[in-house]
DNA sequence: AATATGAATGTTATATCATAACTAAACTAT
DNA sequence: ATAGTTTAGTTATGATATAACATTCATATT
């Protein structure tokens, strides 16, 4: 069979390099990684392998940037999505840092539905695959990732720990 | 290669044979399909191949039951997901029958994020590849369905038409 | 340097989606 | 009939996201 790839961002990777990826990233494509936008994204690397709610950013954004409001995060959010740097993770109403930005996509996106842990999996066959069964209905894919929902092994054993309602603190199980 | 089924409900099933089939199912589980619960699934029977808002079928519960409120329709929908007999779409906020409950499970669902339309594909080769990935993660899927994002033609060639923010009336493009 | 332009951000208000919590009614079994 | 359970009524609120308009900032041009 094909090979496929697991990544389950257990390796904190150099955040500095990840921004400075991004910045690269965003220059090549004429947009700018303003320092709002950047503050978005740090965030969201610094949470590697889970997901953050929309309303957890804007408090860590008020934490650093007084004044802000739920715009200054949306539009923030949009900006990074568009520019391919985030996921919107639609399962669990929470965004996450795409980790490896300008690589290989990742295709799909296993989502615990109850703590917004994430694990990535890419199968390019399996995404040919699914592309041409797509394409056989006409409509056309307007994203690389496609979530999965699930529950990650440590809400399987402990379904009370962990709930995806603070700051995925408590203990890493990725 | 495997083959593969792609369902577009073009095809008008028989609602009351819908109907039956949801009570008989319900009954097999030890459930109660109440009236409340009936109605609304017949409401979204009745959107084949797209899917509803639920305050718009509130809206719909209102015309005929009075008084009804959003835990009215959210009881009855979380009832209807449990049963199996409707999918909830998160690319959306939109919820959709299933239009053959009791059957091979659809597995992917091709949702339009600007209408809403629907096209179920079944591809049991790669679904089996897919349970075999996710296992490799330790998650443990909780959903049989799939959601890709996508345009439906029509929505491609006219992005004003059909927005998803009404009732999905307007012209079919199943 | 002044100015024009568009992009980005500030600010207020509100739209949209969903659930908590408690009460009352209906169903089921004995 | 009565107790226990499930379903539904009702009120309020929580959680997610955007509209609309004002202001500031970045950049290019003169």
């Amino acid at each position: 069979m094909a090979p496929s790839r697991i990544t389950q961002h257990n390796g904190n990777h150099d955040l500095a390099e990840q921004l400075r990826v991004a910045q690269a990233l965003c220059e090549q494509q004429g947009r700018r990684l303003t320092p709002l936008r950047r503050q978005v994204l740090e965030q969201l690397l610094r949470h590697n392998g889970r997901s953050l709610k929309a309303y957890e950013l804007l408090d860590g954004m008020r934490e650093i940037h007084p004044g802000s409001a739920p715009p200054t995060v949306y539009r923030a959010l949009d900006f990074l999505v568009e520019a391919g740097l985030i996921h919107r993770l639609d399962a669990v109403n929470a965004w996450m840092a795409c980790h490896d930005a300008g690589g290989v996509p990742h295709d799909l996106l296993v989502v615990c539905t109850h703590c917004g842990a994430v694990a990535e999996i890419s199968d390019p066959a399996m995404s040919t695959r699914l592309a041409e069964r797509v394409a056989l209905t006409g409509f056309k894919p307007t994203s690389h990732e496609t979530e999965i929902r699930a529950l990650c092994a440590a809400c399987q054993n402990d379904p009370t720990a962990n709930a995806h309602t603070g700051h995925n603190h408590g203990h890493a199980h990725g």
